[in-house]
DNA sequence: CTGATATACTCACCGAGTGAGTAATTCGGG
DNA sequence: CCCGAATTACTCACTCGGTGAGTATATCAG
């Protein structure tokens, strides 16, 4: 999604995608470049975007890639979509989606990261269920779960934080490496 | 590993291998039936684990596995590599050691949770200065990072309590969903 | 006696991810 | 002016993680 969005108003070849993920989100996604283009790939066959080769006088083809509208729905879609409660997605597609929200529609951050509150909490709440409802003998799978609601807990408290410190300083350009 | 370590003394079939970690790890793990087959074919191709067939009176043949020697190797050297600084590793594969450690050789909990804790302490100053040498412009780089130190200085304190709650409660006795 | 549950697997498929290789162009330095 | 290093732009082969459905038999409760 993050590679649709790259494509987003202008179009790019996936080497330029590859190097802007890098640049803008190299914390993030940790992405190689056979990786970006087999994810490339995958968008052109489900038709999310189209392809045109470019000859050149020299150089082999390359290809030159734009959102479809199909895409664009899809995108779109995606960016309005919270992203549950599980930790590492809301530290990789969450953070990319503020990314992109800053980009795109600054004005919706600040509600995206209030529903991405209210998911996480949600989330906290049915965490908290389950360890209360494991035997005493489940030992492991209750360590496990309590590690995961502690850092649950932890997750609202940068959210909140996120929000403070996107709103202070708003419009942080990227791709200044 | 989790597959492999539950052979260890005790040859079985796939079926009871899945079934106990359901039991034993199942918020540690979510394992399914097709994964835990297709992990004991590659172990088996690896050599780690050897199956008879035996051979039933009316119903199909069934695969008992056991742990070859070299398995054996490769399971006491997991069993004693700390798991590095993923919180995610730490909360699934730190805490599958930790269930083998109280069932194999329940003297080594103790220090296992003390190396994990140095090798979580170190990971977490490494993380520290990443967010420190971070460009100022790469907001959602340090927004990430900045996640991911919190969440490992919570898991420093699990740890801690992971290692008090063992020392009091020594031999938990799973399998008894 | 019949239908749910338990036992014990297999198969086909997709997505994530790595590492190496290819092939041209540009650019800086001796 | 030429050589080598970096940059641009991509491909290939492969392994691992994971899902969902299907198969076949046996047991057991109502």
């Amino acid at each position: 999604m993050a590679l649709l969005g790259l494509l987003f108003g202008k179009p790019g070849h996936g080497y330029d995608l590859h190097r802007t993920v890098i640049a803008d989100l190299g914390e993030v996604w940790h992405l190689s470049q056979s990786q970006a283009y087999a994810i490339l790939r995958r968008l052109e066959a489900q038709g999310d975007i189209a392809a045109k080769e470019i000859q050149q006088a020299k150089r082999p083809a390359r290809q030159l890639l734009r959102m479809t509208a199909q895409g664009r729905r899809r995108f779109l879609k995606w960016l309005a979509t919270p992203n549950g409660g599980s930790t590492r997605s809301i530290r990789m597609e969450f953070v990319t989606r503020l990314y992109f929200l800053q980009a795109l529609m600054p004005d919706r951050v600040d509600s995206a990261i209030a529903q991405q509150t209210g998911e996480a909490a949600l989330h906290l709440e049915r965490l908290r269920g389950a360890r209360a409802a494991l035997a005493s003998k489940q030992v492991y799978s209750w360590m496990s779960l309590d590690l995961r609601i502690r850092q649950l807990e932890v997750v609202l408290g940068w959210l909140a934080d996120c929000r403070t410190s996107l709103l202070l300083n708003p419009n942080p350009k990227q791709k200044e490496t």
